[in-house]
DNA sequence: TGTACATCAGTGAACGCGCGTTCACTGATGTAC
DNA sequence: TGTACATCAGTGAACGCGCGTTCACTGATGTAC
């Protein structure tokens, strides 16, 4: 072997980790196999003897995604805590950062190809819906007790910051873009009871904020 | 000539037809030319004395959808009167309904292609601009006057909308899918302060519905 | 009205190309003796 | 330690295929006389 005997692993993760920039970069289909596998160092003959086929990858690639328990790649270098109280408004902040928004290869699957895993099949989607089960979860532990629909909150709140970044990406005015990134954190900051005037007015002047009447 | 002289106008707007339902179920790379001319009733070779290129017909599908004044395909069959003041949650039920949740050949273009349109080049992001625009103006001026900042409001209330159809398609399981874009709907609508809750308490608890404590 | 011609929308064969996938082979490594 | 062999990760040529695009041609229509 011309590896140490754990070296296959070490490479099958160079390839996943290859393939999701691209994918994040270009989308499914316009990523071809060669392409993945150069920026993993190897030639395309070899891919298969790693996975049954592309969308076998993409699959093990939104996996990975999930498997990572920190969502480390989802906003690299922006710090979230999870065990912390505040982590509802850091996922917010992270989330709808310039550098997330700048950052399309190590960018949220949710957002670089919500609509590439809408297109495919079964277990595509189920690893994306579990990175999004994730998200709200981590969400509504963040929002405070009281009688309220927490999750449906929560739900709203992972909406907000989704379709905020996905519409953002999509713009051509770099300024509309920014604007709208900023519009959305304050709106979801709000709905969590996370932004400014909430902490500082105590409780009623949060909603208002969020509420134009 | 074949046909009367007003007649290729006709025919390129099938094309245009044609090709707007398959990039909605199958986004811009997965369709062949082959498939968008036959689904006009035509045969590959003609296509381009109508259109320069694929992207070409890329963009000119985004522009159209953007030309139509009431968005009628946005959501066949789902009235909604521009011209009514109630036209802002008119929008929001309509957008996150089930119809338009079900009919991905007619759906929304921000819904089925906004990480398509992010990858492409100017001329498409721009028209994808224009119709978030559209949205948000309408949105923003179904509001009612107060100091809140209601652009920010109505940006905020335009990405729930869409982030919530994106996500809502991508899941697998139905009932989740429904779950979220209830919940979209209702947050959505407590943001714009016309939720049922907001019209019979007057004010103030529109506001507390949406915002958890 | 009838004939000859010009127009041009649409056809379909052909182009080069890159794709996903297969597979016989290479050659560096580990193992047996 | 040295030799012969087995293993197998990775290579690269080859496969059939469908793509976007081009273009010589067809044939139905409109026009001129």
């Amino acid at each position: 072997m011309p590896y140490p005997a754990g070296h296959r692993p070490v490479v099958k993760k160079a390839i996943v980790e290859s393939a999701r920039k691209l994918f994040n970069r270009h989308g499914f289909e316009s990523v071809s196999i060669q392409q993945i596998m150069a920026g993993a160092g190897l030639t395309h003959g070899g891919f298969y003897s790693y996975f049954h086929s592309k969308s076998d990858l993409y699959a093990e690639v939104l996996n990975c995604f999930f498997t990572d328990p920190n969502w480390k790649s989802c906003w690299e270098g922006v710090k979230v805590d999870l065990s912390s109280a505040d982590v509802g408004p850091q996922v917010v902040r992270a989330y709808l950062s310039r550098q997330h928004f700048e950052n399309v290869e190590d960018s949220c699957p949710m957002v670089a190809l919500p609509t590439d895993v809408a297109r495919s099949g079964k277990s595509a989607r189920s690893a994306f819906e579990t990175v999004f089960r994730s998200m709200v979860n981590v969400l509504e532990r963040s929002l405070t007790q009281n009688g309220c629909p927490r999750r449906a909150t929560a739900q709203g709140i992972a909406s907000i910051c989704i379709g905020g970044m996905v519409v953002a990406r999509a713009l051509v005015d770099p300024a509309l873009a920014g604007e709208l990134r900023d519009a959305c954190m304050s709106v979801a900051l709000d709905l969590g009871g996370w932004s400014k005037s909430a902490k500082s007015k105590n409780g009623k002047s949060k909603a208002a904020a969020a509420s134009p009447r």
